[in-house]
DNA sequence: AATTATGGTCAATTTGATTGACTACATTGC
DNA sequence: GCAATGTAGTCAATCAAATTGACCATAATT
């Protein structure tokens, strides 16, 4: 397999590969770690559970799907131990679902396998360059959503 | 919505994040060009069918998906009328899925709004920027799959 | 010629998401 | 203050994309 093949192909499909490559290593390291039952559709879940915990509707918003869906999800995560509802402080239809200690394991350990990635990556093209991806990425992803964000630009991580 | 919020974002949700954006915008044209039976998971599987026909195995191997899957595919584009099963020459259990006219159609559209969506990236950042950015992806998801690519690496465009 | 391998389909199941219906509580507006 | 409307969450049914397992017909191997 040449490296040449790659550059062929058109932005879309480059960064549709890159994504899957790097969740692909985030998901074998969680797995080796033990933590096998947690799925690339729950990840960025955690990123807005923490620090303080969310509701549902707050999640479901964040993460661009339905509440049902949420709600499916959090079941999931609850039964295998990462969350837990607890009661909303003052309104009484509402929930909070806040991480367990597991769920703040996974998210620790999710923390150090992607800074570790991002290492390697800066070993392969430099530091320079990652910062530049990075910003260069920023500054499309917010250009071509201009406010209505988190509407459809729904991560699957 | 502030452009600081990305920023802060690490690099596999960066890629998530514009991987998303740049698909969601592709699907949203097709879709006004009366090609909205089209989905997201479809898109790769054209690049493999064009120019000269592909078997439901070198599909599967393409995409990274069982040939079943690769089978269902199939029967949902034949039946919109993208793509028709045509007897394999030589070997008699094979079929070669091409591409009919429609299915023409919408592969040169889908070749059009690419080139528009990376011609407003390069505006917005750069040719240079641009070249640099595809040529660091390129060089990433080489080095990582290093040989193994295609096995679990695999597109959803 | 018999065995094994391969291309493709059928059927059942899983995962992640959807739409629609419903309950319990909150907010608004006379 | 209470009736109308709105909102948080769940239940149920369904869809979309993929999986595993079983199977048939043809090819390749020995």
């Amino acid at each position: 397999m040449n490296h040449e093949v790659f550059s062929e192909l058109d932005l879309t499909s480059l960064l549709s590969l890159s994504f899957r490559t790097s969740i692909n290593e985030l998901h074998d390291r969680l797995s080796e770690l033990g933590f096998g039952d947690i799925r690339p559709a729950h990840g960025f879940m955690f990123k807005c559970i923490t620090p303080k915990g969310a509701t549902g509707i707050e999640l479901a918003e964040y993460l661009g799907i339905t509440k049902q869906a949420v709600s499916k999800m959090v079941d999931y995560l609850e039964n295998c131990g990462y969350v837990m509802r607890k009661a909303h402080p003052t309104d009484k239809r509402g929930k909070i679902i806040v991480l367990t200690e597991r769920g703040w394991l996974v998210a620790k350990a999710k923390e150090k396998i992607l800074t570790e990635i991002e290492q390697r990556w800066i070993e392969n093209i430099g530091a320079e360059r990652l910062q530049m991806l990075k910003e260069d990425l920023s500054k499309l992803v917010y250009k071509e959503n201009e406010g209505k964000l988190s509407l459809r630009s729904r991560p699957v991580w």
